[in-house]
DNA sequence: CGAACGCATATTGTATACGATATTGGCCCG
DNA sequence: CGGGCCAATATCGTATACAATATGCGTTCG
């Protein structure tokens, strides 16, 4: 019996694969879960529970878990488990005054340096952007935003800036995505996004610089703005 | 006889404790080796010697080996094994670039809230880096060097910056200690940390904070001059 | 009646054992 | 004689089993 139950967990993680260890794939599959809000900051993840849904062994479980830490996605305590981990106010103020500091220096950097591909695939993505706004799909919009932002940057030739956003940009759309979908924010982000691109693409550099610097800036304060009237999660 | 083997490394390894688990302090003594260069970047970590070497199972190795890999210092590549990690040129760059944009803005929110216990922990560390100065103990300089500039600045309420910086001054004191030592530049950095402490005492943060970019920007174009003579690590 | 101690239970941490996968050497074929 | 295929080996990945540690409650003493 253990053994159907097994095969069958282990087929539903198998299923979803384009990873080649389980583990790899457990971490995935946790991580889109906290990304996506299923499971809510301060949430513990016992090691037994997680095993036993996936039908797998606790060990992939804890490597996962060790991965996910490493993006600071959970908090792991010694002998006391993992629990989701939550951004403060003040954490959440931090990464967007790094984004601002960071992503226009980068822009400035990359802009020349985009091709007549890049720019197809950057308003691909705008294109599927804007589908989401309409469709009110809400959860892919962090993953199109990060996308969009990273690809602009992309060919800054600072690998380690763009790992630090790619980071930045995945622990801020996290609690964007649970509260922003209220507000119009997201269509002028939009706008936005498509009047950096047009910008860039004249070569107008600085000026699409200026542009992304308050795009940032006013995506932070919006955030922060809503932040601060739900209670703050964990830290 | 197995049995023998185990106790005598176990006893190694919980002999340098401070740690609550075995993953743990393998991880600790990892990282030292690596950034002390006693692990060259490149080389191969086998789990098995490892397990060996301390006495114990491959588990708390392979979990060792994913927190440094989170730390970058290490990295994985499923059914290869990992291997220590390098930084090439376009990434030593990088981390400097960084520091420059980072450090000075952390100082000027940070400086003015510098308590006098601030102020004598720091002149601690500058009197010991000068002591390892003239020991020529360079094994201690990163460590050293790491704690001053995060010690500065601790009070700028941007957690995250903080977390950045600390890898960025992690990961670029590696390939400087290996040869900085030769050049009087050791000598340089301490007299403009002194200086620096010193103009923040004053309150005069603004020129403090300048120096400190200056002082940034030396490192890293000294290393870089160093670093492009020897031959690029493996990324 | 309150607080501190100790035990029972639940959860994590580690060891051992097994299976899967990539690499290396040799062999066969063209 | 060179290149590609196959098997043997080594290494990694995962499952199972055991040990260590933290938490919660009941008891007992002040």
């Amino acid at each position: 019996m253990a053994v159907t139950e097994r095969a069958r967990g282990a087929r539903s993680v198998a299923g979803g694969l384009g990873h080649r260890t389980v583990s790899a794939a457990v971490a995935e599959a946790l991580r889109q879960r906290i990304l996506s809000g299923a499971l809510a900051p301060g949430v513990q993840l016992r090691q037994d529970a997680l095993a036993e849904e996936f039908g797998i062994s606790r060990i992939p479980i804890r490597e996962a878990l060790l991965q996910l830490e490493a993006g600071g996605l959970v908090k792991i305590v010694p002998h006391r488990g993992a629990v989701v981990s939550g951004l403060s106010i003040e954490e959440v103020e931090d990464i967007f005054q790094l984004r601002v500091s960071l992503e226009p220096q980068l822009l400035i950097l990359s802009a020349r340096h985009l091709t007549p591909d890049d720019f197809s695939e950057l308003r691909a993505l705008r294109e599927e952007y804007g589908a989401a706004l309409k469709a009110g799909t809400v959860e892919t919009w962090g993953e199109l935003n990060r996308r969009f932002h990273l690809g602009l940057l992309r060919h800054a030739g600072r690998p380690r800036s763009l790992s630090i956003i790619a980071g930045l940009l995945q622990d801020c759309d996290r609690p964007t995505r649970l509260q922003l979908s209220v507000t119009g924010d997201v269509a002028r982000a939009d706008l936005e996004h498509t009047t950096i691109l047009d910008l860039c693409e004249a070569g107008e550099i600085v000026a699409a610089a200026n542009l992304l610097r308050i795009h940032v800036e006013h995506a932070g304060r919006s955030l922060i703005e809503i932040y601060r009237r739900s209670a703050a999660a964990t830290a």
